[in-house]
RNA sequence: GGCCGAGUAGCUCAGUUGGUUAGAGCAGCGGAAUCAUAAUCCGCGUGUCGGGGGUUCAAGUCCCUCCUCGGCUACCA
């Protein structure tokens, strides 16, 4: 509608049973990121994240605390909207799924199901456990000593039926496998796809997608006592929040389908391969993009509730800052592998990377304009060989990070623009402005002002991952307008714009005590 | 059990279709510099490229085998 390209980046709907922990911040900063990044490079983006607020656990836990499961849901999804504040996420829309509009939504999407054909009653049957309120795979029972079957918890179960619409996901093997073949970058990274298709050829049955043991949800349109089960209520908030089933909005035409998916690897399945299998049937388009990313262990553990190791975001943003924290979670370890959430990783990487870094660059370049040259920025004359290849290679910059930003490789586009920080670094070492100061201020006039260009642009290249750090070193500079296309020559600092003494962006931490004493 | 993937410098990892003395960052050591948040710059790695066997003029890079680790193997968002 803009002219403009379009983008569209999700985070799931988080389950509101749980509290906001490191891994709801992880996935929903990769979004952030690639939103922020988005906007900047000139796009139209829509960015969501939500709740997920139906079933039967929520119902349950509702009753454990003596409230109704809306009164529940609103006080737990407040948990995570006030989440996305405090890690300063830029999304466009939280949705919920208690939201009328999604229930509405929800439902078009079964009866467009329902009149293609592809649903049908039947009867869900299975081993349930009373005690752990949950049904078990064949293969997950062990026998017990006389015989009986046993949760792999050690509860008794017992085989139950009950009626239950079921999606004809069996009917969609052989267009899933052609999809991955087609479309080898519809799942990423590429063992997540070796995996889903291992997945998908090992055969499809059919999908229960209702119950009629609980009520907290989406009723099934025209059947008494069914209740949508898990995946058409939630998968379809990527839908709902643009507006479906009007197809002709504005949101619709513009943003779907999206450009990409950003989950947890615990849920690939949902989204690589019931949710094409469903718009398939539903006739229609297709996401261009499911990224599973992986698990942190805190200090080499596996974090889990009964270990009581759980990273607790806010604590982090209040130790080492928003920006630091979002920084160190995207650098350290690429974007789909696991990695180790340290203190002393943590400590180390921010100090080289962002004190003695990017914030020693711009501190040291700063205070040289303020004192030498009246606090203003200088007039520079004419530029070396030396000069425009710091330059050219930093105005490069853009496209390497925009490559690396559309494969979600985010530790590969802080490696690009890092790289430049450095070589500004090794460029004032050789140039020595201090040094010109007395032999030749007009060279060092210029130099200096080479060097703020340089800061700019890095600064202008780092804002989608820290976006408060990045606009206190641009305001530094009176940078006003700080999109990527002010990269290069089309935004070059004006000779003569107040400088002042420039204030420190990054502060420095100390290494964990255990360290000290080894 | 089956399928998939990984095992490269102290740590985290890069290493295209096999081809000169196997690379980067961090940590460590030495030097320089002093504009700067004691920050920066320069220099320094004799690594059995998991073990063994094979193909080849040539293998970290292909084949076989073994070992170790991880992931997936459906109704838990």
């Amino acid at each position: 509608m803009t002219g403009r390209p379009s983008y569209y980046v999700t985070t799931p709907i988080y389950y509101v049973n749980d509290k906001p922990h490191i891994g709801h911040a992880y996935t929903t900063l990769a979004a952030d990121v690639l939103a922020r990044f988005k906007r900047l490079d000139g796009h139209d983006v829509m960015f969501l994240t939500g709740t997920d607020e139906h079933g039967q656990k929520i119902e349950r836990s509702a009753e454990k605390a003596g409230i109704d499961p809306q009164t529940f849901c609103d006080q737990v999804s407040t948990k995570f909207k006030d989440l996305t504040g405090a890690m300063n996420f830029s999304n466009n829309q939280f949705i919920r799924t208690t939201e009328d509009r999604h229930k509405k939504s929800v439902q078009h999407l079964w009866s467009a199901l329902e009149e293609k054909g592809f649903i049908y009653e039947g009867r869900y049957s299975g081993w349930y456990s009373v005690r752990d309120e949950a049904f078990y795979a064949e293969s997950e029972l062990v026998d017990s000593e006389n015989g009986d079957k046993l949760a792999p918890t050690g509860a008794p179960v017992e085989w139950v039926e009950e009626p239950s619409y079921f999606f004809k996901l069996s009917a969609f093997e052989d267009k899933l496998l052609e999809l991955y073949d087609s479309n080898p970058e519809f799942v990423m990274p590429k063992s997540r796809l070796n995996e889903v298709k291992s997945f998908v050829k090992g055969g499809l049955d059919d999908l229960s997608i209702s119950r009629t043991t609980f009520t907290w949800g989406v009723p099934v349109p025209g059947a008494d006592g069914h209740i949508m089960y898990v995946w058409i209520d939630a998968l379809a908030n990527y839908l709902t929040a643009l507006g479906y089933p009007d197809e002709q909005g504005t949101d619709y035409q513009n943003f779907w389908p999206a450009d990409v998916h950003i989950v947890g690897k615990d849920i690939l399945r949902f989204h690589a391969v019931y949710w094409p299998a469903f718009l398939m049937a539903a006739d229609l388009p297709l996401p261009k993009r499911v990224f599973a990313h992986g698990w942190w262990t805190n200090e080499g553990q596996k974090i889990s509730k009964s270990l009581g190791n759980v990273i607790d975001p806010y604590e982090l943003i209040e130790t080492y800052g928003l920006d630091a924290t979002r920084f160190f979670m995207l650098r350290e370890v690429p974007f789909g592998n696991d990695g180790d959430f340290s203190r002393r990783a943590f400590v180390l990487r921010c100090n080289a990377d962002l004190s003695n870094g990017l914030g020693n660059l711009s501190q040291r370049t700063l205070s040289m304009i303020h004192k030498n040259c009246d606090g203003q920025l200088p007039e520079p004359g004419e530029l070396t060989s030396e000069d425009n290849l710091l330059l050219n290679n930093i105005e490069q910059t853009l496209q390497l990070v925009r490559d690396h930003m559309d494969r979600q490789a985010f530790h590969l586009a802080l490696d690009a623009i890092w790289t430049q920080a450095s070589a500004a670094d090794s460029y004032i070492s050789v140039q020595e402005p201090w040094k010109l100061k007395k032999t030749d201020p007009a060279r060092m006039n210029t130099v200096l002002y080479v060097l703020a260009e340089a800061i700019r642009q890095i600064a202008i290249l780092a804002q989608p991952v820290m976006p408060d750090s990045a606009a206190k070193i641009l305001s530094q500079m009176r940078v006003a307008d700080r999109g990527f296309d002010q990269l290069g020559k089309a935004g070059r600092l004006a000779p003569g714009i107040t400088i002042p003494k420039p204030e420190g962006v990054f502060p420095r931490f100390e290494l964990p005590e255990e360290d000290s004493e080894q």
